[in-house]
DNA sequence: TCAATAGTGTCTATTAGACAGTATACA
DNA sequence: TGTATACTGTCTAATAGACACTATTGA
């Protein structure tokens, strides 16, 4: 390794001698660690109703429990959480380019029998059309279940219920101040599909008119040109969604299901 | 160990037999750990700006940089990420109770020379009569530094600068929709210094009687009978923040900052 | 023609923001 | 009495929400 001589300027990391030395001699073990994780929680529309993606736990701990997919990092191969997060995502539904965002980390001693473990937790939403794992079919691993409330029917692994409260809630806070709900949708819909994503989730009736006028104003919504749903009734106009992905901000000027009291 | 009769119900975690071998033959150092930090973007209002708190790291990697305050966890001392992060704030700053949030957690293969890392950041806020720590004293390895734009003047160690960034991006965002601004203050303050503190952060006028009707509003707000701030004007109400902690959403049914375009 | 849903218009209550006015302390 | 800041009132424009109306298709 070549020297330095000693005035010239210190250079910005990385480099400079010493600091060299001392990380080719740096002791990786030197502090015990915990396990680190990536769990998701996937969601879909799927029958008209908020479904979630759950795996069956084919290993201990919590062998046969359900649980949120997700796994360890692997250190060779993911270049950032998200990358690690994308990949599990990825093997789970195939999905290439989902709404992902990151929800909070849960870290403690107890959470996971083996170890003091942290996970951190991401969230997607799945568009309508590109859900291959259909609900209620006999895949013995992997199933989607509605959330009613803040949670599932199944008692969950690990803290997941937890987790998975805090993503429904995340949704739900988002969905009033955000366009985050195109998502779940195809690449193409009605105002009326959208309006009815946003009633599910929320679980809440919304005004028409003012729903329709706030996307307007938005400006986050295209209509496709000539491009109309038909069925037995007027047809009606499509849209995209126009924004980035992470643009749902700067929506609404008031939101859109703000209550008087 | 006692064995377990065959046939009696399957007890919910944690405890059957299999799984009990299972934990007690498991392999800690079965999957490589990245090393796990807990980081610190902790602000106040000193001298009349938002400033954030430095520390001027001794160590490799980094060492003579500044960076946010922060270490490893402590496996057989802490309970939780939360605690990990109030153990470092004490240790920093010996505030006992401040405003605490998770903000993010970031990870990758280059971000500490050492190892592949995973850092989980908190934001904190300190009252204004609990800092300590001057700006500008001779303490030698940590300071006060006036927050500009979305960052500090030096260049911070590791990817600290994107966390300090995304710590101001959070804090201004929940002020436009929350009362999180005042624990900045002292337990009994003025509707004036509330409305200056917002002005301070988001580096914009507000109007007087709207913000004055938003924050009677909220109902977060309670003044203190008979207690004023007396000088060469009128003397002003003292009020005190009534809400919990996090409890800052749900305020303003409008944000106090929303632009007309 | 009917049923069904798409889409628009009108009215009202609320409120943010602008701005000016009044109140009350100390000097 | 002057000055500084606290606090309140008034006006206007914007708009959410309620609700009713019109439009356009297939059956």
């Amino acid at each position: 390794m070549p020297s330095m001589p000693k005035n010239s300027p210190a250079p910005t990391h990385p480099g400079n001698d010493e600091e060299s030395t001392f990380l080719t001699t740096y002791d990786r073990e030197r502090y015990p660690k915990p396990l680190v994780m990536v769990d998701l929680v996937i969601f879909a529309l799927i029958e008209d109703a908020l479904q979630v993606l759950l795996i069956q736990r084919g290993e201990h701990p919590f062998k046969g429990r359900w649980a949120l997919p997700g796994g360890a990092l692997r250190l060779n191969q993911d270049r950032s959480l998200e990358d690690a997060a994308r990949r599990e995502l990825q093997e789970e539904t195939s999905v290439t380019s989902p709404y992902l965002e990151q929800l909070a980390t849960y870290g403690g001693p107890d959470r996971d029998p083996r170890d003091w473990s942290v996970t951190v937790a991401y969230f997607a939403l799945i568009p309508r059309d590109q859900v291959t794992l259909e609900a209620g079919t006999d895949a013995q691993d992997a199933r989607w279940e509605p959330v009613t409330g803040t949670g599932v029917e199944p008692d969950l692994a690990f803290d997941h219920a937890r987790i998975l409260a805090d993503g429904v809630n995340r949704l739900r806070a988002k969905l009033t101040y955000t366009a985050i709900g195109v998502h779940l949708l195809p690449e193409a819909f009605t105002l009326s599909e959208l309006q009815h994503t946003f009633e599910l989730i929320l679980q809440e009736k919304l005004d028409k008119s003012s729903f329709r006028q706030r996307v307007r104003q938005s400006g986050f919504f295209r209509p496709l040109a000539g491009r109309m749903r038909k069925g037995s009734n007027r047809p009606a106009q499509l849209y995209a969604f126009d924004g980035r992905r992470d643009e749902a901000h700067l929506f609404f000027p008031r939101s859109p299901v703000r209550k008087r009291d």
